[in-house]
DNA sequence: GCTCAATTTAAACGATCGTTTGAAATTTCC
DNA sequence: GGAAATTTCAAACGATCGTTTAAATTGAGC
């Protein structure tokens, strides 16, 4: 076997604490342990700024045991995406299945409303928010800072990711807003998926605007149930005419 | 003279080009050579991923300058927010007041409307995305980034920049929508300005989604001219009532 | 119990990082 | 034009990075 990333074929060890019980090492075995660690790291510090080393020493693994089970650091920062980017797209995309099926749209024969297409998107986001104790939340902090990362093999792992989830709510968001041409929905597309990004990344920034009201800071179920309500708002908003645009901006 | 940070007054030389005109140095002093540089390097590759060494060859200048002029990379990068964050937020605010002393409110004695309040946020960036030739819209799109960059230093940076300009947007904003609770302006002004910093830096994710017009991804006054009509409604969305939050999401 | 593959371990690799140093070059001021 | 201050320069610093190596340890199958 000349590649050691081959050898990934787990053993089936589930052993829990260390030892010694020194470190805080979650259970689990050495691959589990060192996402949880690196989930949790990278959304910290950010990947360039997370050495090999910290997570290793969180996780209380050996520092090669990265690049035994994963191959690289880059390949490492894939799983994690990888392990819970994947099931929630596809719940998403499952959810919008069962809306269609269920054809109780209002805005015409087999076309569901927006409300229905947000929810779709957000409620599985919602679930990883609430369901798992701590990894969900900092997975979506993660995500988050993954869309403006700007290192090349991030932006393109997410470009794949996303393709088809993309593809099938733009589609669902045309149908639902007829009266808006093909790319103004992609733009109010664009806009919804960017501000779900930004809120769920933006917690420390979040704290400089809602000073007052430091309680609901990590609560994302409050924060989706207002964001929802202000995206479907904009994207039934009139087409802007270009006659109009002098309202908005000064010419020249 | 015991600090070497110290000694960053400008002399006022303006020379152009290299000597053997070998790299793409640009006009101007050693400082504005760098800030110029480290401005484009940082929106391409990150904080930390950009190496002094990069940019000082970029810059056409010796590796200790950064260190001689700015005395390390955070403040290096703080100089290059700063140059250009600073004089937007004062426009900003310039132009708020603006808006104020006039008195062409619509909803109320004194209180804008959210299509003068937004114009005011936008025109400023709009300014910084058209002006510079090729400068402006490279901040913008680090500034978007800089805003999801989870180093403490630029976060507190950041908050320290913007804090004047949020507490006068938020009070405008809260007289322009006088039936909503404080919180949630808060909430909404957050997400007006997590979806411009998002959409002033993601040129990527935008091709993504955007795909069938490719010719548009790079013209930032089209997309603000989207966006602001997009946002204006979602601010004036009624206030979601706790006994419809059912409509949106599951309980439990 | 032995074998062999899978995993873990300690140690080191070469490379690159931000920063510092002290001398050389340049500019400023009188 | 000479003295002093400022800026540039080549070189090196110690530290840390991701990755690799080879030996030690472990576990499953016969």
């Amino acid at each position: 076997m000349s590649n050691p990333a081959l050898h990934r074929l787990a053993r089936g060890a589930d052993f829990s604490i260390d030892k010694n019980g020194e470190k805080l090492a979650d259970g689990g075995d050495t691959k589990s342990r060192i996402l949880d660690a690196a989930e949790e790291l990278f959304m910290e510090h950010g990947f360039e700024a997370t050495s090999l080393r910290l997570i290793t020493t969180a996780a209380g693994v050996n520092l090669a045991a990265v690049n035994y089970h994963f191959g690289s650091k880059e390949e490492l920062f894939q799983a994690v995406l990888t392990r819970r980017l994947d099931p929630m797209n596809r719940d998403r995309l499952n959810l919008l299945t069962a809306y269609e099926a269920g054809g109780s749209g209002k805005s015409g024969k087999g076309a569901l409303t927006c409300e229905q297409i947000i929810s779709a998107m957000f409620v599985p986001a919602l679930k990883l928010a609430r369901d798992h104790e701590q990894g969900g939340k900092n997975f979506l902090r993660l995500l988050g800072r993954a869309y403006a990362d700007p290192a090349p093999f991030i932006r393109e792992f997410l470009s794949n990711q996303y393709a088809e989830m993309i593809a099938r709510f733009r589609a669902a968001f045309a149908r639902a807003l007829p009266h808006l041409p093909r790319e103004e929905v992609s733009w109010r597309l664009h806009f919804v998926m960017g501000a779900l990004s930004y809120t769920l990344a933006g917690t420390d920034a979040l704290k400089m605007i809602a000073q007052f009201h430091p309680k609901e800071v990590d609560n994302d179920e409050l924060l989706l149930k207002r964001l929802a309500p202000f995206l479907a708002a904009g994207l039934r908003a009139p087409l802007q005419q270009a006659s109009d645009a002098h309202q908005w901006f000064p010419e020249t």
